[in-house]
DNA sequence: CATGGAATGAGAGTAGCTCTCAAAATATGG
DNA sequence: CCATATTTTGAGAGCTACTCTCATTCCATG
Protein backbone atom coordinates (compact mmCIF):
# COMPACT_ATOMS: atom_id res chain seq x y z
CA UNK A 1 0.00 0.00 0.00
CA UNK A 2 2.59 2.94 1.16
CA UNK A 3 5.76 2.45 0.05
CA UNK A 4 6.28 6.02 1.20
CA UNK A 5 7.12 4.43 4.77
CA UNK A 6 10.18 3.14 3.41
CA UNK A 7 11.51 5.58 0.38
CA UNK A 8 11.27 8.94 3.67
CA UNK A 9 13.96 7.71 6.23
CA UNK A 10 18.04 8.77 5.69
CA UNK A 11 18.94 5.66 3.56
CA UNK A 12 20.00 8.05 0.81
CA UNK A 13 24.02 6.99 1.47
CA UNK A 14 23.50 3.76 0.07
CA UNK A 15 19.76 4.55 -1.04
CA UNK A 16 19.75 0.94 -2.75
CA UNK A 17 16.71 -0.26 -1.78
CA UNK A 18 14.04 2.66 -2.21
CA UNK A 19 11.58 -0.15 -2.36
CA UNK A 20 11.72 -3.25 -0.14
CA UNK A 21 12.89 -6.43 -1.42
CA UNK A 22 9.25 -7.60 -1.53
CA UNK A 23 8.05 -4.74 -3.42
CA UNK A 24 10.84 -5.42 -6.16
CA UNK A 25 10.25 -9.19 -6.29
CA UNK A 26 6.36 -8.35 -6.98
CA UNK A 27 7.24 -6.02 -10.08
CA UNK A 28 9.68 -8.37 -11.18
CA UNK A 29 6.79 -11.09 -11.10
CA UNK A 30 4.45 -9.42 -12.68
CA UNK A 31 6.82 -8.07 -15.78
CA UNK A 32 7.65 -11.93 -15.91
CA UNK A 33 4.16 -12.66 -16.44
CA UNK A 34 4.20 -9.98 -18.91
CA UNK A 35 6.69 -10.68 -21.13
CA UNK A 36 6.14 -14.57 -20.98
CA UNK A 37 2.79 -14.02 -22.17
CA UNK A 38 4.09 -11.94 -24.86
CA UNK A 39 6.28 -14.46 -25.75
CA UNK A 40 3.52 -17.42 -26.23
CA UNK A 41 1.96 -15.42 -27.84
CA UNK A 42 3.55 -14.37 -30.24
CA UNK A 43 4.38 -18.17 -31.17
CA UNK A 44 1.10 -19.51 -30.46
CA UNK A 45 -1.70 -17.24 -30.83
CA UNK A 46 -3.63 -15.79 -28.34
CA UNK A 47 -6.08 -18.54 -27.64
CA UNK A 48 -3.60 -21.33 -27.65
CA UNK A 49 -1.65 -19.92 -25.09
CA UNK A 50 -3.37 -21.13 -21.43
CA UNK A 51 -2.85 -19.70 -18.36
CA UNK A 52 -0.82 -22.74 -17.45
CA UNK A 53 1.86 -22.70 -20.34
CA UNK A 54 1.92 -18.51 -19.00
CA UNK A 55 2.94 -19.64 -15.22
CA UNK A 56 5.21 -22.14 -16.29
CA UNK A 57 6.94 -19.81 -18.15
CA UNK A 58 7.28 -16.82 -16.03
CA UNK A 59 8.35 -19.53 -13.35
CA UNK A 60 4.70 -19.26 -10.77
CA UNK A 61 1.98 -20.88 -9.95
CA UNK A 62 -1.29 -20.45 -12.41
CA UNK A 63 -2.91 -19.02 -8.56
CA UNK A 64 -0.31 -16.48 -8.98
CA UNK A 65 -0.92 -15.59 -12.61
CA UNK A 66 -4.39 -15.08 -11.11
CA UNK A 67 -3.51 -13.07 -7.50
CA UNK A 68 -1.40 -10.35 -10.14
CA UNK A 69 -4.09 -10.40 -13.01
CA UNK A 70 -7.99 -10.59 -12.77
CA UNK A 71 -8.28 -12.05 -15.96
CA UNK A 72 -6.38 -13.25 -19.02
CA UNK A 73 -7.08 -10.52 -20.94
CA UNK A 74 -5.51 -8.23 -18.09
CA UNK A 75 -2.26 -9.46 -18.73
CA UNK A 76 -1.53 -7.76 -22.23
CA UNK A 77 -3.15 -4.37 -21.48
CA UNK A 78 -1.64 -2.10 -20.10
CA UNK A 79 -3.80 1.32 -19.93
CA UNK A 80 -1.77 3.42 -17.72
CA UNK A 81 -2.53 6.20 -19.69
CA UNK A 82 -5.83 7.36 -17.99
CA UNK A 83 -4.09 8.90 -15.10
CA UNK A 84 -1.66 10.68 -17.60
CA UNK A 85 -4.33 12.19 -19.58
CA UNK A 86 -6.55 13.45 -16.74
CA UNK A 87 -3.28 15.10 -15.24
CA UNK A 88 -2.58 16.75 -18.68
CA UNK A 89 -5.61 17.84 -19.12
CA UNK A 90 -6.12 19.71 -16.27
CA UNK A 91 -2.22 21.46 -16.53
CA UNK A 92 -3.65 22.74 -19.23
CA UNK A 93 -4.76 26.66 -19.09
CA UNK A 94 -8.18 27.23 -18.18
CA UNK A 95 -9.28 29.24 -21.14
CA UNK A 96 -7.89 27.06 -23.86
CA UNK A 97 -10.62 25.94 -26.75
CA UNK A 98 -11.26 22.37 -25.42
CA UNK A 99 -10.65 20.92 -28.34
CA UNK A 100 -7.13 22.59 -28.19
CA UNK A 101 -6.28 21.01 -25.10
CA UNK A 102 -7.09 17.69 -26.22
CA UNK A 103 -5.43 17.50 -29.43
CA UNK A 104 -2.30 18.83 -26.40
CA UNK A 105 -2.91 15.66 -24.04
CA UNK A 106 -3.15 13.15 -26.56
CA UNK A 107 -0.18 13.74 -27.99
CA UNK A 108 1.72 13.62 -24.95
CA UNK A 109 -0.04 9.92 -24.67
CA UNK A 110 1.46 9.02 -28.15
CA UNK A 111 4.64 10.29 -26.62
CA UNK A 112 4.16 7.93 -23.74
CA UNK A 113 3.58 5.37 -25.91
CA UNK A 114 6.44 5.74 -27.94
CA UNK A 115 8.40 4.83 -25.02
CA UNK A 116 7.20 1.60 -24.88
CA UNK A 117 8.20 -1.25 -27.04
CA UNK A 118 7.16 -1.12 -30.14
CA UNK A 119 6.88 -4.75 -31.01
CA UNK A 120 4.53 -4.51 -27.64
CA UNK A 121 2.60 -1.76 -28.46
CA UNK A 122 2.01 -3.08 -32.11
CA UNK A 123 1.47 -6.42 -30.88
CA UNK A 124 -1.62 -5.07 -28.16
CA UNK A 125 -2.69 -3.39 -30.60
CA UNK A 126 -3.32 -6.23 -32.64
CA UNK A 127 -4.82 -8.40 -30.41
CA UNK A 128 -7.93 -5.73 -29.51
CA UNK A 129 -8.87 -6.09 -33.44
CA UNK A 130 -8.36 -9.60 -33.90
CA UNK A 131 -9.51 -11.11 -30.15
CA UNK A 132 -12.47 -10.30 -29.56
CA UNK A 133 -11.91 -11.41 -25.56
CA UNK A 134 -9.09 -8.43 -25.69
CA UNK A 135 -11.46 -5.87 -27.65
CA UNK A 136 -13.97 -5.85 -25.35
CA UNK A 137 -11.51 -5.43 -22.54
CA UNK A 138 -10.21 -2.49 -24.01
CA UNK A 139 -13.59 -0.94 -24.54
CA UNK A 140 -14.47 -1.84 -21.00
CA UNK A 141 -11.35 0.44 -20.01
CA UNK A 142 -12.12 2.98 -22.19
CA UNK A 143 -15.65 3.03 -20.90
CA UNK A 144 -13.52 4.23 -17.58
CA UNK A 145 -11.39 6.57 -19.43
CA UNK A 146 -14.76 8.03 -20.47
CA UNK A 147 -15.72 8.65 -17.23
CA UNK A 148 -12.51 10.41 -16.04
CA UNK A 149 -12.39 12.59 -19.08
CA UNK A 150 -16.27 13.58 -18.25
CA UNK A 151 -14.99 14.90 -15.07
CA UNK A 152 -12.05 16.83 -16.36
CA UNK A 153 -14.22 18.20 -19.24
CA UNK A 154 -17.05 19.01 -16.67
CA UNK A 155 -13.91 20.94 -14.51
CA UNK A 156 -12.55 22.47 -17.23
CA UNK A 157 -15.63 24.22 -18.22
CA UNK A 158 -17.72 24.38 -15.01
CA UNK A 159 -20.64 21.88 -15.99
CA UNK A 160 -22.08 19.05 -14.39
CA UNK A 161 -20.09 16.05 -14.85
CA UNK A 162 -23.26 13.60 -14.77
CA UNK A 163 -25.29 15.68 -17.52
CA UNK A 164 -26.07 13.95 -20.46
CA UNK A 165 -24.47 16.59 -22.90
CA UNK A 166 -21.10 16.13 -21.01
CA UNK A 167 -21.04 12.29 -21.05
CA UNK A 168 -22.42 11.90 -24.46
CA UNK A 169 -19.90 14.15 -25.69
CA UNK A 170 -17.29 12.39 -23.59
CA UNK A 171 -17.96 9.19 -24.89
CA UNK A 172 -18.40 10.18 -28.65
CA UNK A 173 -14.76 11.41 -28.27
CA UNK A 174 -13.77 8.17 -27.16
CA UNK A 175 -15.78 6.17 -29.73
CA UNK A 176 -13.66 8.27 -32.33
CA UNK A 177 -10.02 7.89 -30.39
CA UNK A 178 -10.31 4.30 -29.86
CA UNK A 179 -11.12 4.16 -33.97
CA UNK A 180 -8.18 5.60 -34.78
CA UNK A 181 -5.97 3.31 -32.73
CA UNK A 182 -8.38 0.02 -34.78
CA UNK A 183 -7.61 2.49 -38.41
CA UNK A 184 -3.73 1.87 -37.22
CA UNK A 185 -3.58 -1.34 -36.47
CA UNK A 186 -6.08 -2.63 -39.34
CA UNK A 187 -3.84 -0.28 -42.07
CA UNK A 188 -0.56 -2.66 -40.72
CA UNK A 189 0.64 0.02 -38.12
CA UNK A 190 1.56 2.40 -41.39
CA UNK A 191 1.11 6.19 -40.64
CA UNK A 192 2.01 8.56 -38.48
CA UNK A 193 -0.29 7.77 -35.44
CA UNK A 194 0.06 11.79 -34.58
CA UNK A 195 -1.35 12.47 -37.76
CA UNK A 196 -3.85 10.46 -37.40
CA UNK A 197 -5.37 11.25 -34.35
CA UNK A 198 -4.71 15.22 -35.47
CA UNK A 199 -7.18 14.27 -38.42
CA UNK A 200 -9.14 12.26 -36.15
CA UNK A 201 -9.28 15.25 -33.38
CA UNK A 202 -10.33 17.59 -36.65
CA UNK A 203 -13.24 15.72 -38.01
CA UNK A 204 -15.03 15.17 -34.35
CA UNK A 205 -14.53 18.91 -34.01
CA UNK A 206 -15.85 20.14 -36.90
CA UNK A 207 -17.56 16.75 -38.52
CA UNK A 208 -16.72 15.42 -42.01
CA UNK A 209 -14.23 17.23 -44.15
CA UNK A 210 -16.62 19.93 -46.66
CA UNK A 211 -19.81 19.62 -47.93
CA UNK A 212 -22.97 19.26 -46.56
CA UNK A 213 -23.90 18.43 -43.44
CA UNK B 1 -37.74 -12.26 -34.20
CA UNK B 2 -41.51 -11.79 -35.67
CA UNK B 3 -43.82 -13.69 -33.12
CA UNK B 4 -46.24 -11.58 -35.30
CA UNK B 5 -46.32 -14.39 -38.01
CA UNK B 6 -48.02 -16.68 -35.38
CA UNK B 7 -50.00 -13.92 -33.88
CA UNK B 8 -51.66 -12.65 -36.93
CA UNK B 9 -53.80 -15.65 -38.14
CA UNK B 10 -55.24 -17.96 -35.81
CA UNK B 11 -54.84 -21.42 -37.96
CA UNK B 12 -56.45 -20.64 -41.13
CA UNK B 13 -57.17 -24.10 -42.54
CA UNK B 14 -55.42 -23.71 -46.13
CA UNK B 15 -52.95 -21.73 -44.82
CA UNK B 16 -51.95 -24.08 -41.54
CA UNK B 17 -48.59 -24.62 -41.88
CA UNK B 18 -47.08 -21.67 -43.54
CA UNK B 19 -43.72 -22.89 -41.61
CA UNK B 20 -42.63 -26.55 -41.16
CA UNK B 21 -43.64 -28.34 -37.26
CA UNK B 22 -39.47 -27.94 -37.13
CA UNK B 23 -39.53 -24.35 -38.26
CA UNK B 24 -41.98 -23.37 -35.44
CA UNK B 25 -40.26 -25.74 -32.59
CA UNK B 26 -37.24 -24.00 -33.37
CA UNK B 27 -38.93 -20.41 -32.62
CA UNK B 28 -40.70 -22.02 -29.60
CA UNK B 29 -37.56 -23.36 -28.31
CA UNK B 30 -35.64 -19.71 -28.67
CA UNK B 31 -38.04 -18.42 -27.04
CA UNK B 32 -38.83 -20.65 -24.21
CA UNK B 33 -34.88 -20.13 -23.30
CA UNK B 34 -35.11 -16.60 -23.58
CA UNK B 35 -38.23 -16.19 -21.14
CA UNK B 36 -36.86 -18.82 -19.06
CA UNK B 37 -33.35 -16.66 -18.54
CA UNK B 38 -34.67 -13.61 -17.93
CA UNK B 39 -37.20 -14.87 -15.32
CA UNK B 40 -34.22 -17.09 -13.79
CA UNK B 41 -32.68 -13.32 -13.89
CA UNK B 42 -35.23 -11.56 -12.23
CA UNK B 43 -35.33 -14.04 -9.99
CA UNK B 44 -31.71 -14.40 -8.82
CA UNK B 45 -29.69 -11.95 -11.01
CA UNK B 46 -27.10 -12.78 -14.01
CA UNK B 47 -24.32 -14.52 -12.17
CA UNK B 48 -26.42 -16.51 -9.88
CA UNK B 49 -28.34 -18.25 -12.95
CA UNK B 50 -26.00 -20.90 -14.58
CA UNK B 51 -26.97 -22.21 -17.87
CA UNK B 52 -27.84 -25.18 -16.65
CA UNK B 53 -30.78 -23.78 -14.89
CA UNK B 54 -31.84 -22.24 -17.84
CA UNK B 55 -31.84 -25.33 -19.63
CA UNK B 56 -34.13 -27.01 -17.28
CA UNK B 57 -36.21 -24.34 -16.55
CA UNK B 58 -36.92 -24.15 -20.98
CA UNK B 59 -36.80 -28.12 -20.39
CA UNK B 60 -34.10 -28.82 -22.91
CA UNK B 61 -30.72 -29.76 -22.56
CA UNK B 62 -27.89 -27.43 -22.17
CA UNK B 63 -26.44 -28.24 -25.24
CA UNK B 64 -29.46 -27.25 -26.95
CA UNK B 65 -28.79 -23.94 -25.18
CA UNK B 66 -25.73 -23.47 -26.61
CA UNK B 67 -26.90 -24.36 -30.10
CA UNK B 68 -29.36 -21.89 -29.43
CA UNK B 69 -27.07 -19.46 -28.40
CA UNK B 70 -23.14 -18.87 -28.50
CA UNK B 71 -23.13 -17.45 -25.33
CA UNK B 72 -24.92 -16.51 -22.11
CA UNK B 73 -24.98 -12.72 -23.12
CA UNK B 74 -26.33 -13.24 -26.37
CA UNK B 75 -29.53 -15.24 -25.04
CA UNK B 76 -30.03 -11.55 -22.99
CA UNK B 77 -29.22 -9.35 -26.05
CA UNK B 78 -31.68 -8.71 -28.80
CA UNK B 79 -30.00 -6.51 -31.16
CA UNK B 80 -31.53 -6.92 -34.48
CA UNK B 81 -32.06 -2.77 -35.36
CA UNK B 82 -28.72 -2.56 -37.20
CA UNK B 83 -30.37 -3.81 -40.21
CA UNK B 84 -33.46 -1.48 -39.21
CA UNK B 85 -31.68 1.79 -39.16
CA UNK B 86 -28.97 0.86 -42.36
CA UNK B 87 -32.68 0.18 -43.98
CA UNK B 88 -33.80 3.22 -42.70
CA UNK B 89 -30.97 5.46 -43.30
CA UNK B 90 -30.90 4.47 -46.81
CA UNK B 91 -34.51 5.93 -47.13
CA UNK B 92 -34.21 8.80 -46.28
CA UNK B 93 -33.79 11.73 -49.41
CA UNK B 94 -30.12 12.02 -50.63
CA UNK B 95 -29.56 15.63 -49.94
CA UNK B 96 -31.20 15.71 -46.46
CA UNK B 97 -27.88 16.65 -44.03
CA UNK B 98 -26.70 14.02 -41.97
CA UNK B 99 -27.81 14.45 -38.54
CA UNK B 100 -31.15 15.01 -39.93
CA UNK B 101 -31.46 11.58 -41.59
CA UNK B 102 -29.70 10.19 -38.46
CA UNK B 103 -32.76 12.03 -35.82
CA UNK B 104 -35.30 10.31 -38.18
CA UNK B 105 -33.48 6.91 -37.94
CA UNK B 106 -33.08 7.10 -34.41
CA UNK B 107 -36.32 7.57 -34.00
CA UNK B 108 -37.56 5.01 -35.94
CA UNK B 109 -35.24 2.62 -34.13
CA UNK B 110 -36.72 3.79 -30.68
CA UNK B 111 -39.88 3.65 -31.87
CA UNK B 112 -39.36 -0.55 -32.48
CA UNK B 113 -37.91 -0.39 -29.06
CA UNK B 114 -41.09 0.45 -27.85
CA UNK B 115 -42.77 -2.26 -29.48
CA UNK B 116 -41.34 -4.97 -26.70
CA UNK B 117 -42.15 -5.90 -23.46
CA UNK B 118 -41.12 -2.70 -21.44
CA UNK B 119 -39.73 -4.83 -18.75
CA UNK B 120 -37.61 -6.75 -20.88
CA UNK B 121 -36.29 -3.81 -22.21
CA UNK B 122 -35.28 -2.02 -19.01
CA UNK B 123 -34.12 -5.35 -17.78
CA UNK B 124 -31.69 -5.51 -20.69
CA UNK B 125 -30.76 -2.19 -20.52
CA UNK B 126 -30.15 -2.45 -16.75
CA UNK B 127 -27.91 -5.73 -17.56
CA UNK B 128 -25.56 -4.01 -19.44
CA UNK B 129 -24.77 -1.09 -17.24
CA UNK B 130 -24.50 -3.60 -14.42
CA UNK B 131 -23.11 -7.05 -15.76
CA UNK B 132 -19.70 -6.36 -17.38
CA UNK B 133 -19.38 -9.38 -19.81
CA UNK B 134 -23.67 -8.57 -20.72
CA UNK B 135 -21.25 -4.71 -21.54
CA UNK B 136 -18.83 -5.81 -23.17
CA UNK B 137 -21.24 -8.00 -25.71
CA UNK B 138 -23.20 -5.09 -26.05
CA UNK B 139 -19.76 -2.79 -27.48
CA UNK B 140 -18.60 -5.58 -29.47
CA UNK B 141 -22.19 -5.84 -31.06
CA UNK B 142 -21.71 -1.70 -31.32
CA UNK B 143 -18.88 -1.66 -32.76
CA UNK B 144 -20.63 -3.52 -35.35
CA UNK B 145 -23.48 -1.51 -35.70
CA UNK B 146 -20.56 1.62 -36.37
CA UNK B 147 -18.99 -0.78 -39.25
CA UNK B 148 -22.48 -0.37 -40.76
CA UNK B 149 -22.76 3.06 -39.91
CA UNK B 150 -19.51 4.26 -42.01
CA UNK B 151 -20.70 2.26 -44.74
CA UNK B 152 -24.38 4.41 -44.82
CA UNK B 153 -22.29 7.41 -44.41
CA UNK B 154 -19.49 6.74 -47.26
CA UNK B 155 -22.99 6.34 -49.67
CA UNK B 156 -24.68 9.24 -48.43
CA UNK B 157 -22.15 11.32 -49.43
CA UNK B 158 -19.86 9.61 -51.98
CA UNK B 159 -17.20 9.18 -49.69
CA UNK B 160 -14.93 6.32 -48.95
CA UNK B 161 -16.10 3.99 -45.76
CA UNK B 162 -12.29 2.80 -45.66
CA UNK B 163 -11.38 6.50 -44.82
CA UNK B 164 -10.09 7.24 -41.14
CA UNK B 165 -12.37 10.35 -40.76
CA UNK B 166 -15.68 8.63 -41.79
CA UNK B 167 -14.75 5.75 -39.63
CA UNK B 168 -14.05 8.04 -37.11
CA UNK B 169 -16.96 9.82 -37.02
CA UNK B 170 -19.24 7.10 -37.76
CA UNK B 171 -17.82 5.48 -33.89
CA UNK B 172 -17.77 8.87 -32.48
CA UNK B 173 -21.93 8.90 -33.29
CA UNK B 174 -21.72 5.49 -32.13
CA UNK B 175 -20.08 5.95 -28.85
CA UNK B 176 -22.40 9.05 -28.18
CA UNK B 177 -25.17 7.23 -28.65
CA UNK B 178 -24.16 4.35 -26.35
CA UNK B 179 -24.07 6.61 -23.83
CA UNK B 180 -27.73 7.79 -23.91
CA UNK B 181 -28.88 3.89 -23.27
CA UNK B 182 -26.04 4.26 -20.16
CA UNK B 183 -27.43 7.27 -18.56
CA UNK B 184 -31.25 6.28 -18.94
CA UNK B 185 -30.44 3.09 -17.35
CA UNK B 186 -28.45 5.14 -14.48
CA UNK B 187 -31.33 7.33 -14.02
CA UNK B 188 -33.50 4.47 -13.55
CA UNK B 189 -35.03 5.08 -16.70
CA UNK B 190 -36.55 8.16 -16.61
CA UNK B 191 -37.46 10.82 -18.62
CA UNK B 192 -38.52 10.43 -22.69
CA UNK B 193 -36.02 8.53 -25.07
CA UNK B 194 -36.95 10.35 -27.71
CA UNK B 195 -35.97 13.47 -25.79
CA UNK B 196 -32.80 12.04 -24.54
CA UNK B 197 -31.42 10.93 -27.83
CA UNK B 198 -32.57 14.67 -29.70
CA UNK B 199 -30.15 16.19 -27.00
CA UNK B 200 -27.21 13.64 -27.51
CA UNK B 201 -27.64 14.37 -31.69
CA UNK B 202 -27.65 18.38 -31.06
CA UNK B 203 -24.43 17.51 -29.22
CA UNK B 204 -22.50 15.72 -31.03
CA UNK B 205 -24.00 17.97 -33.88
CA UNK B 206 -22.61 21.05 -33.04
CA UNK B 207 -20.45 20.50 -29.81
CA UNK B 208 -21.76 21.79 -25.61
CA UNK B 209 -24.57 23.63 -25.33
CA UNK B 210 -22.99 26.89 -24.86
CA UNK B 211 -19.88 28.84 -24.13
CA UNK B 212 -16.64 28.26 -25.12
CA UNK B 213 -14.54 25.96 -27.56
C1' DC C 1 -44.36 -46.56 -44.45
C1' DA C 2 -39.60 -46.45 -45.38
C1' DT C 3 -35.74 -43.78 -45.80
C1' DG C 4 -32.76 -39.50 -45.27
C1' DG C 5 -31.57 -35.53 -42.87
C1' DA C 6 -32.05 -32.46 -39.02
C1' DA C 7 -32.53 -31.55 -34.07
C1' DT C 8 -31.70 -33.27 -29.57
C1' DG C 9 -29.56 -35.33 -25.39
C1' DA C 10 -25.94 -37.45 -22.93
C1' DG C 11 -21.49 -37.25 -21.67
C1' DA C 12 -16.69 -36.34 -21.70
C1' DG C 13 -13.31 -32.75 -21.92
C1' DT C 14 -11.01 -28.00 -21.71
C1' DA C 15 -9.91 -23.61 -19.83
C1' DG C 16 -10.67 -19.55 -17.18
C1' DC C 17 -11.34 -18.28 -12.71
C1' DT C 18 -12.30 -18.61 -7.39
C1' DC C 19 -11.38 -20.18 -2.83
C1' DT C 20 -9.10 -22.38 0.89
C1' DC C 21 -5.27 -23.70 3.54
C1' DA C 22 -0.73 -24.77 4.66
C1' DA C 23 4.17 -23.73 3.59
C1' DA C 24 7.69 -20.43 2.38
C1' DA C 25 9.57 -15.85 2.21
C1' DT C 26 10.15 -11.43 4.22
C1' DA C 27 9.66 -7.72 7.46
C1' DT C 28 10.01 -6.28 12.39
C1' DG C 29 11.10 -6.08 17.40
C1' DG C 30 13.92 -7.62 20.97
C1' DC D 1 20.75 -13.10 15.47
C1' DC D 2 16.70 -15.08 16.80
C1' DA D 3 11.58 -15.16 17.42
C1' DT D 4 7.41 -13.68 15.86
C1' DA D 5 4.00 -11.40 12.89
C1' DT D 6 2.68 -10.56 8.20
C1' DT D 7 2.70 -11.23 3.44
C1' DT D 8 3.20 -13.99 -0.59
C1' DT D 9 3.07 -18.22 -2.70
C1' DG D 10 1.80 -23.02 -4.27
C1' DA D 11 -1.13 -26.92 -4.33
C1' DG D 12 -5.34 -28.46 -5.15
C1' DA D 13 -10.26 -28.79 -5.17
C1' DG D 14 -14.27 -26.89 -7.35
C1' DC D 15 -17.44 -24.22 -10.37
C1' DT D 16 -19.10 -22.76 -14.82
C1' DA D 17 -19.07 -21.45 -19.55
C1' DC D 18 -18.30 -23.56 -23.66
C1' DT D 19 -16.86 -27.40 -27.30
C1' DC D 20 -17.13 -31.86 -29.51
C1' DT D 21 -18.68 -36.37 -30.47
C1' DC D 22 -21.95 -39.84 -31.15
C1' DA D 23 -26.06 -42.29 -30.70
C1' DT D 24 -31.07 -41.50 -30.62
C1' DT D 25 -35.16 -39.37 -31.70
C1' DC D 26 -37.96 -36.58 -34.53
C1' DC D 27 -39.75 -34.54 -38.77
C1' DA D 28 -39.96 -34.35 -43.85
C1' DT D 29 -40.54 -36.47 -48.23
C1' DG D 30 -41.40 -39.83 -51.85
Amino acid sequence: MNRMTAARSPLSPAERPRLGLRERKKIKTREAIRTATYALIREQGYDATTVEQIAERAEVSPSTVFRYFPTKEDIVLTDEYDALIVEELRARPAGEPWMESMRHVMHKALEANAGEDPEVVRLRTQLTVQVPAVRSRMFESMSETGRLLRGALAEHYGLDPDALEVRVYAMSLIGGLMEVSMYWAENDFGGDLHDLMDRALTVMDRGLPRENR
